[in-house]
DNA sequence: CATAAAGGTTGACGTAACGTGAAGGTCAAT
DNA sequence: ATTGACCTTCACGTTACGTCAACCTTTATG
């Protein structure tokens, strides 16, 4: 099968203009010109301007496009299985937009608290997505995956990051307890990793942090039932354990 | 909240340049400039920043953005809710590409046939909508939404709000004590709806919540100078104020 | 207190990926 | 022989900023 240039260019719904671009570039050049002038595409060329596409629907500047692909070591199945994370990426994002225009309109509706920084929130992943899309499929295709994957987690956003440590933080609690128990003195280097972590656990939501109001609460811990259900869960003695683990602490560290 | 060109550039995940470019062209005006000659962002810039990037992800012209947010019947849920449909579009059609990026590897690996129109289908925009008409809902079903990430999606944007909410109660405390500590009087609406908060403050971040609990660390506030230098920041005697609050709302409420 | 670093200002030219004529040759059908 | 659809090569225009340069302000530091 080949086909005009305008041809070509229904074929794929984009204009002549940018074939004839794309030609000048370097970037795909007609199977041959024919004795007018013309320039005729095959099969081939067709091939390749599917696969173009597909790089530019990712936003990779064509510069690149043209360095991968004029790549002795290009290989088109294993760019098209990159494009398929990439997409799905793009994807996702778009979600999250969408989620954020909902939100938004709750927002502006005044049924919904909206941080300023949640307002581009969605917006900003998206930087993070068009610097992997510019040097992402690069680097990928040179390096492998997990490069790329490392230098992302920069940009992760610090309250989300600080609110999930301070979940953590409380399981960490709650596990280490059950092991400290278990050894049975609260003198011990776990007890005390413990009420260490529970003082952090403390700073997280407390406005300041003090031996005394530490204490007080350990104190209060135990006097008051629902605390002790919550911390003795399954082996009664927990909560007790876990206020002596405590004032141990606050009486030997500084 | 005021912020300088590079602080708001921060937040919205733009640069100097762009807002700058958006004030000569008069899209978007800072507030006010200050003695120097710097540029100053309120909240109303912010708002309408983001209002701005919506409509940039939806790849609108900044000449159309001018004349559509200048307008003045320009009503921006009606916007938003519009933004909603083009986002869902958008997503379909990525759907889309992404059946065609499998079924191109299918392909070339020899697995399947695929026609040269077949090939640029996806690309194309007007199929898109069509589609969305005919299948709309089912492609949505099928394809779109992938149900597992969608929850995931949800749950974390809900412990992220119950996060902002945590730390915007604690704001709203302060203030609220500002206030009712003006009127002088405890047991006032005012200072018992403080009370209330602050409850709800101490309930994101308790295992579980108690009267006594609650008492005892009012008390602990007053006794530890920590405390009262968070809560009495700018006048003393508010620290005893809440703590009279408090314990006023804990016995007049069941 | 001087000085460097960081961040602000206004020009003004550069850029990517084509769009948009102009001026003219080619081809199938009337 | 003419019309109109398609092709060619210049060559300049466009959008939404990027990127200096030259200079002023504010903040941090030896």
């Amino acid at each position: 099968m080949e086909y005009t240039i305008s041809q070509l260019a229904k074929l794929a719904g984009i204009s002549t203009r940018t074939l004839r671009y794309y030609d000048e570039i370097n970037l795909l050049k007609p199977k041959r010109i024919n004795s007018s002038g013309y320039r005729i595409y095959g099969q081939e060329e067709v091939n390749r301007l599917q696969q173009i596409l597909f790089f530019r629907e990712l936003d990779v500047n064509i510069e690149t496009i043209i360095s991968i692909m004029n790549d002795p070591n290009y290989d088109s199945i294993k760019a098209l299985e990159n494009h398929l994370i990439q997409l799905r990426n793009k994807r996702s994002r778009l979600d999250r937009l969408i989620e954020s225009v909902k939100k938004t309109i709750a927002h502006e509706k005044g049924e919904m608290m909206m941080s300023n920084e949640e307002k581009f929130e969605a917006f900003k992943e998206k930087l993070i997505e068009e610097n992997e899309q510019k040097y992402g499929e690069e680097i990928r295709q040179k390096y492998g995956e997990n490069v790329v994957s490392k230098s992302n987690e920069k940009f992760r956003n610090m309250s989300k990051e600080d609110y999930e440590r301070f979940v953590q933080l409380g399981d960490e609690i709650l596990k280490l307890l059950a092991k400290a128990y278990e050894i049975g003195d609260p003198t011990s280097p776990l007890a005390q990793e413990l009420a260490a972590k529970h003082k952090q656990w403390l700073t997280f939501t407390w406005p300041s942090y003090s031996k005394e109001a530490h204490r007080g609460l350990a104190e209060m811990y135990v006097a008051d039932e629902r605390f002790k259900a919550y911390y003795d869960q399954k082996v009664t003695g927990r909560t007790e354990f876990l206020r002596d683990a405590i004032i141990h602490y606050l009486e030997n560290n500084s």
